[in-house]
DNA sequence: ATAAACTTTCCAGTAACAGGAAGGTCAAGG
DNA sequence: CCTTGACCTTCCTGTTACTGGAAAGTTTAT
């Protein structure tokens, strides 16, 4: 199978299909005579599993951490379930600092009036305090 | 003032405070004789608005956008409330798409064992469906 | 034979800095 | 006067995860 075709498959770019075999994470199979890099079914998948994980903001890295266990059919689900279980710390974590600065924000918006006047509460809690 | 200083007060660190002079959003007033960097107070000032803004979420060529009307005395408070509307509606976006992550991958986690066998309802969550 | 579609490698750019090297400057102490 | 240490300079590289584009080779269809 050729790139496009795999890009295709997995919905991914064929640029970035070429950057996970450039940093070792997904490699064809092979190449052809004239240099093209070959792929399977394997490889298919774990490109979508890998589509799937960073979707779900896990970094490359960590994909390459759980594209060991998936290929692993001996693993203990517990390594799973920790780094899933991190993950979503992380993302408890962002969510909270999000969500504060959005009412912080939004209670400075909520106190102008946004007119014509210079007078303006969002960049005087901008500059000050 | 040098750029020391300036660090201390505006709770930049000094590489920081050189890029922004370098990407020209807060340039230092001038240069000593022997090059370095001369900061007064409206520059600090700008600064420590920067540095609020971007912890706010607003990105460099936003902040430029807010400090062009931090400086602008007679700017109408509509401009300012619409850029920072339209970072609360990102942020809302942001958040929505987060929650629906950590709600997703926090399904699967609650789906596997964690244990020392193999199967792992996480893994077969990122590969199919 | 040629054109279209596909592929290759390589280089540059993105955002917003951080780390580090090599070297100049300044104030204080001996 | 000299040295030490703190401070400053510029320049270069690396970070994350790609994306865009150029120049050139390959394959397929007409």
């Amino acid at each position: 199978m050729n790139i496009g075709e795999v890009s295709r498959r997995t919905e991914l770019p064929a640029k970035t299909v070429r950057y996970y075999a450039d940093i070792g994470l997904v490699s064809p199979s092979g190449r052809s005579a004239s240099g093209y890099r070959q792929y399977d079914e394997p490889e298919v998948r774990k490109l979508v599993f890998v589509r799937r994980a960073r979707a779900f903001g896990f970094s490359v890295d960590e994909c390459r951490e759980l594209l060991d266990l998936y290929e692993d059919r001996q693993r203990p689900s517990r390594e799973v379930k920790r780094l899933a279980q991190l993950r979503i710390d992380e993302l408890d974590e962002k969510l909270a600092e999000l969500q504060t600065l959005r009412d912080e924000l939004s209670h400075l918006v909520s106190c102008c009036k946004g007119d014509d006047r210079p007078d303006c509460p969002i960049l005087e809690g901008l500059s000050s305090q």
